[in-house]
RNA sequence: GGGGGCGUAGCUCAAUUGGUUAGAGCAUCGGAUUGUCGAUCCGAAGGUUGCGGGUUCGACCCCCGUCGCCCUCGCCA
């Protein structure tokens, strides 16, 4: 219990609110003091109040106020007093007025805080992370949760709109190798046997449509055991739809319709619908990316018909073996240095290349770099080909076909970024469409892209068999400035279009049987022609604010490593434990990251 | 598993490229200060330079190993 109940909130005051007695609860946020009239700022969730307290006004409480620290969490009944217009704090909203304290009470002490709870992140992630709780007191976190939290409204919002049912599906399911690792759970009811948590609900909103339970979504938490990366976490949360007696249309519709809707309601922005579509070939050979940032126009072109007949044996020799040779012309970036251009070819042989060769437009032709290596008509030709100015920068990679597009279409997005080629504030969502439906596995043998219970395109059903890698999917991704928000398809819904699918990538009978049987016997009891979409919400959180980590919009991230600093998870266990799960642990690596 | 960056006071960083007493700002503590809002001024305290080993007359700096954080490739249907 305490006494001072705050009867407004620290954003809350205004001019016109002079003259009223009221409360305020809060944290202190900055303490000036002057001897005799001592002021702080007190914050909330809400915003931040200057509170003046003055020995004669209560010489007693002006001297407790004395003894307030950093994030001290007090009551303050006072006045509210509009300042003498010099002391008017411009560009802050409560700035007009202030609280000429009556009454302090001190609802908690501080210690001195790792950290500076303030607006710039002045501390390294490592202690963001491990004083978490401290670190989400800092505005700009509290702005990251607000933005997610309506993000989410939103979202849910359009989704009832549009008839969708909001249900839920089990986290504990079944281990089923493939995709993603799964973390396990081990199961005390049935020894030796384990539990997955879900990689996503794609089986259940799938049996939900065989259900009859048309148009369902669900916000939900995803786990995968995979390494992280800025914009990958092993525990996220994912916008996920299912619909019936649909094609892509309905659905990329019906997601336009929602995503429009969020950015409406939380940035004002008016999205054009329908999105661009733009297919996955054409994505890989003019971006080298299959979610291109399409906000510059910055393109992949290719030379392997110049390179082939090049004296140059680094072209020659990548397009004799089976390679190709393409080429990216950076405007104004004749202006980079050899250092800068060397850390462009480190990076490029770190993604597996062989090397980046680079020239210069200069006096009307090409210059710099690897020239010398080529006669005056081939560089003239390169010139033309990239359409090249004085003064641009080219860069080139001859290199097996998919290594090539990877390099090319990574330098793309780096140099986008580096040269600030980017329209800031610009959205440009589009679909990826047509993916194909398998790729060449570590033996040749293929493997499902998006999933084994996507559907083929009609036209290419017919080339299962002979050709796999060339069958395309009714598989669409949608992408927003270089990001991958989500993916979806069509689904198989006839089980002999997915028999035939399964032996494709090389499932024997029983092992369908033993995986996928309950989906194979749903689909014996009608399931309706069906499709649907997930996206990754904290990406989408990411995008909207403009950050660069998914870590700023979630509010328990883990490092790197799968950590979570604060709590120093993963941790051991107790032997008894164990023993009633019938574990028993083998030694721990070398490592000595063991609990 | 591979490539790269970083690790120095509670926090954020510096240390003339190997030279003897490792500095600054903020925070902390003490003092001064009656209109500030990153308050100001004076003073104090604060260090196993992530950890282990090596090279050297001498190591924050060079070498090897290791741990941690970040970026990235693989991986993530």
């Amino acid at each position: 219990m305490y006494t001072l109940k705050r009867t407004q909130t620290c954003g809350a005051l205004r001019a016109s609110d002079a003259g009223r007695t009221v409360i305020l609860n809060g944290w202190v946020e900055a303490r000036r003091d002057f001897g005799g009239v001592l002021f702080i700022d007190l914050r909330d969730r809400y915003g931040k109040t200057q509170v003046v307290f003055r020995p004669e006004v209560d010489a007693a409480l002006a001297e407790l106020a004395q003894s307030l620290r950093f994030e001290f969490v007090v009551a303050v009944r006072g006045v509210v007093k509009a300042r003498p217009a010099e002391a008017v704090k411009k560009g802050m909203e409560t700035g007009e007025i202030e609280l000429e304290a009556t009454g302090l009470e001190i609802l908690n002490e501080s210690k001195a805080p790792p950290f500076e709870v303030t607006d710039e992140a002045a501390a390294s992630d490592e202690m963001r992370l491990k004083y978490r709780y401290l670190d989400l007191r800092r505005r700009p976190m509290q702005r990251n949760m607000v933005t997610r939290h309506r993000v989410l409204a939103a979202f849910r919002e359009s989704m009832d709109a549009q008839g969708f049912l909001d249900l839920d599906t089990p986290i504990l399911i079944k281990n089923t190798p493939g995709g993603a690792r799964n973390f396990l759970v081990p199961s005390r009811l049935w020894p030796h046997q384990f539990f997955a948590l879900a990689e996503s609900p794609q089986i259940f909103k799938q049996l939900f449509q065989v259900a009859g339970m048309d148009r369902y979504f669900q916000v939900c938490k995803c786990y995968r055991d995979e390494d992280l990366r800025a914009d990958r976490q092993p525990e996220f949360t994912q916008f996920d739809l299912e619909m019936s007696f649909v094609d892509e249309g309905d659905v990329q519709a019906a997601v336009e319709q929602a995503v429009s809707h969020v950015f409406q309601k939380v940035l004002g922005v008016t999205l054009p619908t329908p999105f661009p579509r733009m297919t996955y070939a054409e994505a890989m050979d003019r971006y080298g990316s299959d979610k291109p940032d399409i906000r510059f126009a910055l393109h992949l072109v290719d030379v392997t018909d110049l390179a082939r007949a090049s004296a140059f044996r680094v072209f020659s020799e990548a397009v004799a073996t089976g390679g190709i040779v393409k080429g990216l012309c950076v405007p104004g970036g004749g202006t980079m240095s050899r250092k800068e251009i060397d850390e462009l070819t480190t990076w490029v042989k770190g993604v597996g290349a062989k090397g980046l060769v680079w020239l210069k437009g200069e006096g009307g032709t090409l210059g710099g770099g690897s020239a010398k290596n080529f006669s005056a008509e081939e560089l003239a030709a390169l010139r033309s080909r990239l359409g090249a100015n004085d003064g641009d920068l080219l860069l080139f990679v001859a290199d097996e076909r998919g290594r090539c597009k990877v390099a090319l279409g990574g330098l793309r997005t780096m140099l986008g970024q580096k040269l600030k080629l980017v329209k800031e504030g610009s959205w440009e969502p589009f679909w990826v469409v047509e993916f194909p439906m398998f790729e060449a596995g570590p033996e040749g043998r293929p493997q499902a892209k998006h999933h084994v219970f996507t559907s083929p395109m009609p036209d290419d059903v017919a080339l299962l068999e002979t050709e796999p890698l060339k069958v395309r999917a009714r598989a669409y991704d949608l992408v927003l400035n270089g990001v991958e928000l989500g993916g979806g398809s069509i689904r198989i819904h006839r089980k002999d279009l997915q028999r035939r699918v399964l032996a494709v990538i090389g499932l024997q009978e029983g092992d369908i049987r033993d995986k996928f049987g309950f989906m194979l016997d749903a689909f014996d009891y009608g399931a309706p022609p069906h499709g649907g979409i997930a996206l990754g919400v904290d990406r989408f959180v990411m995008l909207l604010l403009g950050l660069d980590s998914i870590r700023d919009v979630i509010p328990f991230p883990k490092t790197q490593k799968g950590q979570c600093l604060m709590q120093s998870a993963p941790g051991g266990v107790i032997p008894k434990q164990l023993d009633e799960l019938h574990i028993a642990l083998k030694p721990a690596p070398e490592d000595g990251r063991a609990g």
